[in-house]
DNA sequence: GCTGCATCTGCGAGCGTTCTCATAACAAGC
DNA sequence: GCTTGTTATGAGAACGCTCGCAGATGCAGC
């Protein structure tokens, strides 16, 4: 195995002193115009490579980010995850990346190991938005914290989010405003403690939520289909909005046929995000559904197939490579020393009218 | 900013000396249960997270394994992170993703930056299947190397690759024995220095090309599809193999309007890779051709939308899950000194038939 | 008693850098 | 002449940990 080159080896034949080859190869401090074309010559002729870890030990600074999200495989989070690696690559940043799978105990032993591990930063899809002990205190210990999709309760740091509310209420209104009466809605709905839905409703119609509730998305989701309704004196049907509970399509596809099952189906479906699209959409193709002349179909995210996808599927697109950009350069900018207070992006969400929305039939 | 615990601050509480306490907490060398205890009890009080920087300074591992890939946002590039990511973490290992755009430079670069952050290993997808001088003499400096996808010319390394030959001669057999003739191929082919296709084809049938010949994929497929055809002992027409020369869904969707408005336009279309069966698909749905009646189409790899784009798209589907969970299995083994000989792990690609495929009208 | 061995602990070196400090040469300013 | 400042260099400490080694203790075997 071929010994790797450190700077005193570079010293040694450029014949100076470490420390003011380490000079010359880490660019600080002064240097000899000849000086300096000898070191560079040997580290050269040497095949020096420096040693990140070692620098990083002394300078307390590793420039590697790290990354919690879901599910890589998730076209979501791959693509937000592309956004964050543009921007880091632009920086010379390193990025590492851990999934939670949506699991409060992986996400923690995700954010211990990038702590061991030293990152300068991290953005975290956390799956728990009330607790999240994990994540406190990072800021004050020296590690930058920016969430990204979902907010903490009482964490108050950098944040990148979409506008889910408006989104979800504009999808819903473009429906009713088609003629739609009874809307179904496919929604994962997971993890809110105070998690009945007729409860929730009633505080959505009572006014009693604040945009400062941590909401998981698809509850915002919901409550823009619900403010939706309540925009147009329509009453909500609780029988038409189904819970799938996980991140699967298949529990969006059963809960689909559950919907189309009713006595007095909906004329229309509203999914929440971009797995709970799939599997409304595969529901659809299961009972080869004609879109929109048996059932309008409005859906959320932009995959790629929503667009070739006949009719073409309307949607409402999340800027998803926006997104880790956003979260990229608000983390940059705290790893730089930023001390604005703490910043909350939130990025609209822009419906694409396909043909999947005409008027009931 | 809360001061991070070192060992030493563990050792003082503990009323032990930093080596003890480090005996403890790194779990090497003997520590009496008591001590043990007493130091694992101050470790706790005082919050102490070891720093895996300072541990890898000293033991030359820093189990964190670095990927270079094409694009994380492709959905083949994703499932391959997250095969390799599952597998990582069960051993504790870190990833560091890279990536290249199939470009060589930001290639080298991602290269160098992990090797500067000092990774134990490398999974790599390399652009460049002739020279990739940046790749060779990795395993001679201690970083073990795995390829993914594609292989390299005189290369030596472990690699996990498709049976890319194999499955597409049977995906366009299949086609033949439906009954077509004309069968359209849409494909990268991007890269080969002789890349002329015509000169490849006659390659291909004298047989002077052989399995240890580094091709890109596409080249492999292309490979197949000309040996079904001599297997069934139809002429190939240079007119239906289409080359759209990028990694981009609209390039394989011009190709396939240029190869549609052919006077004598094929029956059946093979797509040799996710990204062009996008294209492929595209292109169908602007016209509105209805599979299979108008055409039958055969494509590679199973996107999430192949399963209900109706009447379901027949593919060969690449176990690409898999096939980061073997480069990951590969590359540990590496990593923990085994020194056998190079292994090249083939997967096979399951041809998965649903409703796209059927006789010509 | 002594020897041998296993167990336990601390000292101090060292991983490859950066960084502080001391030293020195030289030019400029008074 | 002296001070002050800038440029250039090297010695050596430090970052937080692991590891080799020496020394201490306890216990079994003879």
């Amino acid at each position: 195995m071929k010994p790797r080159r450190t700077i005193a080896d570079v010293a040694r034949l450029a014949g100076v002193s470490t420390a003011t080859a380490g000079r010359v190869l880490g660019g600080y401090g002064y240097a000899a115009e000849a000086t300096r074309e000898q070191v560079l010559k040997a580290a050269h002729e040497l095949g020096y490579r420096p040693n990140a870890l070692a620098r990083s030990l002394i300078t307390g600074k590793t420039r590697t980010v790290g990354v919690v999200t879901g599910d890589i495989q998730n076209a979501f989070y791959a693509s937000i995850l592309r956004g964050i690696s543009d921007v880091l690559g632009q920086h010379g940043f390193g990025l590492l990346i851990t999934n939670s799978d949506e699991n409060l105990e992986q996400e923690v032993r995700a954010v211990e190991l990038l702590l061991e591990k030293q990152v300068d930063g991290m953005i975290v899809s956390p799956c728990d938005t009330r607790g999240a002990q994990h994540l406190r205190g990072l800021a004050a210990a020296g590690v930058q914290l920016v969430l990204i999709d979902r907010a903490v309760a009482g964490l108050e740091v950098d944040r990148v989010l979409t506008d889910n509310v408006a989104a979800a209420e504009h999808s819903v209104a473009q429906l009713i405003a088609a003629g739609h009466r009874r809307i179904g809605i496919v929604a994962e709905l997971v993890g809110e403690p105070r998690g009945q839905v007729a409860d929730f409703i009633r505080r959505v119609q009572r006014g009693t939520l604040t945009a400062a509730d941590p909401l998981y998305p698809s509850w915002q989701r919901l409550w823009g289909y619900v403010r939706a309704h309540q925009a147009a004196g329509l009453a909500v049907d609780p029988a038409l909005i189904r819970r799938a509970g996980v991140y699967a399509p298949d529990a969006a596809r059963v809960q689909t046929h559950l919907l189309l099952d009713l006595a007095a189906p909906p004329t229309a479906l509203f999914a929440t995000d971009g797995t709970m699209s799939e599997g409304v959409v595969r529901a659809l193709s299961d009972r080869g559904l004609d879109l929109p002349r048996d059932l309008s179909l409005s859906c959320f995210d932009d995959l790629d197939w929503m667009g070739f996808y006949r009719p073409g599927i309307t949607t409402a697109a999340q800027p998803r490579l926006a997104m880790g950009e956003a979260a990229a350069h608000l983390l940059m900018e705290r790893i730089d020393g930023a001390t604005v207070p703490f910043r909350s992006v939130v990025l609209p969400a822009e419906l694409i009218r396909r043909g999947s929305v005409a008027p009931p039939a």
